[in-house]
DNA sequence: GAAGCTATTACAGGTTCATGACATGGCGTG
DNA sequence: CACGCCATGTCATGAACCTGTAATAGCTTC
């Protein structure tokens, strides 16, 4: 639908969120960073814009009046491929799972810092025009975005909720280092402050699931004193 | 929120104070370092102004009328993340925690020398840009700031945590001088007075990972007297 | 040559992470 | 409704690895 973008790392953005405080924000944000930005307040608003505006990608805010996020989402994907990003606020108790189905390509927990939503955008981007496909191998892993599987060595992989929401995550944006407290805040929607080692149980867990040798992890890194890291790098 | 500063060092600073004389003052002295400054005299005004003003950087007195500075901080949080620094007045038996759980980056106590306020602004941006621009190559060596690896002549180097930590810092800024005390403030959040020599064992052993002759130190250079610097020459 | 500053090295305490066990609670099933 | 399974969060343990400190040697400057 959307044809290159006008230049490299600049997107043509659709957002779609009712409350003026956060659009506003987001706009100035995205359009600080050099992004093509419409933006809409509604559901209906938003579809009926997409048929004018060419968008790269759509953020979508699942709270809507009228028509909630969910079914934008089923209604842009029954027409177009454009990529959307879900914004979902924290305590929704978002079905991450639902949303992916509905056919999101990520999602993002409010409030959000403009920086991390840029670079989902731009991870959404990088994937969809490159592949054409939602379905990404790692080495001997494959993610499967679409139908939201995972398979090692061709073997279909069972994943609980929470550690599949954490390899997504993760592998959304291979090689960027996220702190706990990122992923605590982004994948958990926690806001709690107390250090946890949570994350290392989670990880752990997917470890022992995804890794030829979960000693030494190939896919979900280590980074001391900072965090995990989706690899190979 | 607010795209690459104008200019290197330069930042656009939201400044929510009441008291006219202290707003003044310090606007003089942050445009006087070349910043762009707008102001706000109470929280509503500050977070009215920031639908429109893209900051970098919001400066947030914690006495205001009307609404108190906790509350503008987790209302600017809850949208957008601009970093934000906190001034309180001494005595104001101010809660560091909580300012800095509201979401505050940084807090200066009142009465404030205009350059340390600019001083911690340059810190605070410091740190949520060093974001922005992930791969940085200084001759031999490549810094990458998402995935946190560093590789001399394309080999990988581990480094740990705090080496790590050193490394980034300096070379954020190339070139400039980071006094022992400041490296010590900044990298190792003490803040304790104790001249140790703990820098200098920590830029020693970070030489011996990345510098192909550690005795003839090309990147971490030591300005005697001063401090150390980064830069290739 | 002396004083002051920095490099180099060694070491012990401390921190961080992996690992596995356990408790809780939800959800589906019988 | 009761049961059991599974996912998830918490915790204790142990090992590997940093890191801060101190002691000594080397270099610069005056």
């Amino acid at each position: 639908m959307s044809g290159p973008p006008i230049l490299e790392g600049m997107a043509r953005v659709l957002l779609v969120e009712d409350d003026p405080n956060v659009r506003n924000a987001l706009i100035l944000a995205l359009k600080g960073r050099d992004h093509e930005v419409e933006s809409a307040a509604s559901g209906e608003e938003g579809l009926e814009l997409l048929t004018r505006f060419a968008a790269d990608v759509v953020v979508l805010d699942l709270m809507l009046p009228g028509i909630d996020g969910f079914e934008v989402c089923r209604r842009i994907r029954a027409t177009t491929s454009t990529s959307i990003v879900m914004l979902s606020a924290r305590g929704d108790d978002f079905d991450v799972v639902g949303g992916l189905e509905a056919g999101a390509d990520d999602y993002v927990v409010k409030p959000v810092r403009p920086q991390v939503l840029e670079a989902r955008i731009r991870a959404v981007l990088r994937r969809t025009e490159s592949v054409a496909s939602p379905v990404e191998t790692y080495g001997t892993l494959r993610v499967d975005r679409a139908s939201l599987t995972v398979s090692r060595n061709g073997r279909r992989i069972a994943l609980p909720p929470m550690e599949l929401r954490l390899l997504l995550h993760l592998s959304a944006i291979p090689g960027q280092v996220f702190s706990r407290q990122q992923l605590l805040e982004s994948v958990w929607d926690h806001d709690y402050l107390g250090d946890s080692r949570l994350v290392d149980a989670c990880v752990q867990r997917l470890r022992s699931k995804i890794e030829d040798v979960p000693a030494e992890p190939k896919y979900v890194q280590t980074v001391r004193g900072f965090g995990y890291r989706f690899g190979p790098v």
